[in-house]
Parts: structure tokens; sequence; C-alpha cells
DNA sequence: CGCCCGTTTGATTGTCTTCAAACAATGTGG
DNA sequence: CCACATTGTTTGAAGACAATCAAACGGGCG
């Protein structure tokens, strides 16, 4: 069962942005939000309600899921600090996101944006990068499904941990059963590719949170 | 294989198009556009290719695609009169297209959106409505894949045909191999899954280019 | 009519899933 | 701090589904 079922008291805690508070990288949708705090496998939006925000990751993970007709749960993405998620023009969510380690986000109302949009091109521009970001990502993602075995998706989905997390020593927030369902494998398929990978020396150091990925790219056989 | 070897010339008529020669729906940005003429197979654009415009289905059916690391192709979408295809921000075309059978379309300079999208919400507002679109389209398409049998992908398939066609005939305009491609199964499978769709009674009278489809939702086994 | 290409059908194989159980890691209360 | 429960991960054996290989069939077009 991918579902959990007990869930902490969603216990949260919302906070004025101050506008000095972050970087220069600061856009102007950003202004707009709030943050929230989120705890682990905090749930952020379900599927069905309405779409009333939109968010940005500025710490930790958020996975964003479907559930499949026969009770899967089929992951859609991981968001990691930078990443927006959760942009949705209809008025109801068609997907679910939770927390997947503690993590702060900045929620944007989705009426700002809307009447940010309508006089300000700068917001409708930024609005239309995060839809053709999140495009992008979902295309690949689907050719990687469709492209590759199981060992190779594994070895890709290495890959594209390593190129968030610039380290020999690719720290994995999420469990093996979020790796199956991001991948559309089994919990023992993962492993067994895991095990497979090793063997090539493609990886090494292999635990429960953590890898060290050797090659770059061209990973896969 | 499922990629074309010999190609028609590709004979093309371009034409301008007369501002009352449309629709009451003329949207803003399809004034900016001139008309196409392609022939059955004429390639729209290629991967990897400067992505100068973006179109606009008038007439017949297109299929855009990606190869696949060991020379399958991916189809990644078919699209239908009144249908937009091949907006990309970037510079160049990461999938291709091409008409599957004669078609006209309208094609948009992206220079015109982009300098249009400078100064006029609606043609921004537009452009991200496409690409929402787009984004839905994909997300849908993947769960798809990632939840259903062969025979389910193939029944789901039939009905998103039926959507657009709105008759108990249910005329294919694409191969099997097209078909096979774009649900990420072999000819073989999709034939057997027809045969045993028909066994079901779920749809009837299946021709090469025809199928009668009897449910409306919920075909699936 | 006969060729050619697309489709169907059959037999076999391979990959991943499923089922089952051992094992490891993490956390809890005594 | 250890015994124990709990959860997550690995390993093994058997089975299912779609792919592959191979050949027959059928329809459209010269």
């Amino acid at each position: 069962m991918p579902n959990t079922k007990k869930r902490k008291p969603p216990h949260r805690w919302f906070r004025r942005r101050s506008a000095s508070a972050r970087g220069p990288s600061q856009n102007s949708i950003d202004r707009m939000g709030i943050e929230k705090l989120l705890s682990r496998k905090e749930v952020v939006f379900r599927n069905g309600r309405a779409a009333s925000h939109i968010y940005k990751v500025e710490s930790g993970c958020i996975r964003t899921y479907a559930n499949g007709h026969d009770g899967r749960r089929l992951i859609i993405a991981f968001y990691f600090p930078s990443d927006y998620f959760g942009l949705e023009l209809r008025k109801k969510h068609l997907i679910s996101a939770e927390a997947i380690t503690a993590s702060r986000v900045l929620a944007i109302r989705t009426k700002s944006l809307i009447s940010g949009a309508a006089n300000n091109i700068a917001v409708a521009k930024q609005m239309l990068a995060i839809t053709n970001v999140e495009l992008r990502r979902a295309q690949n993602h689907s050719l990687l499904l469709r492209n590759y075995s199981a060992s190779e998706r594994v070895a890709y989905f290495l890959i594209e941990m390593k190129q968030r997390n610039r380290q020999k020593e690719v720290e994995l927030v999420m469990s093996r059963q979020d790796i199956a369902d991001y991948l559309s494998l089994t919990i023992e398929t993962v492993s067994r590719s895991l095990k497979q990978l090793k063997k090539q020396s493609a990886i090494s150091r292999v635990t429960n949170r953590s890898v060290i990925v050797h090659l770059r790219k061209r990973l896969a056989a």
C-alpha cells in the first residue's frame, strides 16, 4: 500500500513575507506569496479541492501524484527548492501534493495571479514560463517511462537527482516506494535494478537514503 | 520499422489569409498566421530544427513524435482541427511533426507571438492557454500509459477518437502502427486488443480505418 | 489480376510483477 | 541500554503480460 494511513495533525504556521527577506532572484509573482511551513508528509493540496494557490519550494521536497484506478499511486513529479508546482488553470486540482520532508514553501494565491496577469505582462509571462517548464518536465518523464527498461529508468532517475544535488554522494530524500511510484515500477524491481547497477559499478555505497553515482550520463546500458 | 523511408517532395503552397475567411472563433493569434497545405506524410517540422512557427490545424490530422533510443518512434500526440501544436519556447524543436493525411494548417510565426505577447495581454494569455492544454494532454496521456493494460489503452484511445468524431462509426485516420506508437505497444498487441474488445462486444465492425465504438466510458475492463 | 503493404494470427521468449519471507533500520517503552 | 514492535528494504521463486519472431491473410492500387 503506497498510501500513508496516519498523518501528523496539520499544525501549520503562516508567516507574512518581508520584502527584503529573499535574495536577488525575487520574481514579481513571488512577492505575492506567503511562507508556509510543512511538516513531513503534510498534504499541500488534494485532488478535487479548489486550486486556490500555486507554490514555490524554498526548502525540502514535494511530491505530486495521481491515484491509479487500482489503488496504485502514480507520482508525477518531485519538486525541489526554486521549483514551482500546483499551477492549475481550472477550478480544481486534478492531482495531489505532499511534503516528503519538512519543507518551506511560498504560497501564492491564484486570484492574485489572475488579476496580476490581467495588467502585468511580467506576471503573465512568468505563468507561461512555469507552465512551459512543467510541460517539458512531463514530456521528458513520459519519454523516460516509454523508452527505457527498469534499470535504465532507475539510472536516469539517479542522474536526475544528482543534477539537483551536486555531490558525489547523492542524497535521496524519498523512499524506494516513492522512486517506484515515480518510475512506474515496483519496489522490488527498483531494488533489483540498484543491485544490478551496483554490480556494473555504475553506482556504489547504496544505502536507504543515499547513493554514490559515478557516471554523468549515458549511464543506462 | 515505424519510420517512413520515402517521402513525397515537399511541394507546398502558402496562401495569405483573408480576414473574413474564418468563422466567429477567430482568435487574436490566428490573425497572424498564414495557411499552409500539407500533403500526406509531409513533415511540418523536425526535431532539432529552429522553432520558427506554431500551428493550428484547420483540417486533416497531424502527429508529433520523438525518436526512441532504439529506433522506436514514440508518438506524443495526434492533433485535429482547432488544435494548436508546435509551441516551443526554446530555439529548437525537441520533437517532430508530420501530417498523417493531407491537411491544412495555419502557421504563426513565433516572433510575432513573442512581440505580440510583449504588449498584448490577450496574446500572452492565449499562449498560456495553449501550453496549459498541452500540459494537460501530456499528463493524461502519461497516466493512460502508466495506469492501464494494453487493451484498456486501446479502449481509451478509441473513446478519445470518438469524442473528436461524434458518430457511431469512428473513422481512424491513422494506421495501426501509429496507434501502437502512441500507446507504446506493438502493432500485434493492438491487433489482439481490438480482437478482444470485439469479443467483449465493446466495439464492432473493425476495419482498417474505422470502428464502431459502443461504450462511452468505463469501456476498459 | 497480381503485387505490395498493412494487418492478423500463432508460438515462444523475456521482463517485470506478484507473492512470500528474510533482513535491516528506526523508533519506543520499560 | 536493550527487547521489541514497526516500518522499509532486499532476496527468491513462480506467474502474467506484452514483445518478439515467424508466417499467413487481406485489401488497395498499379
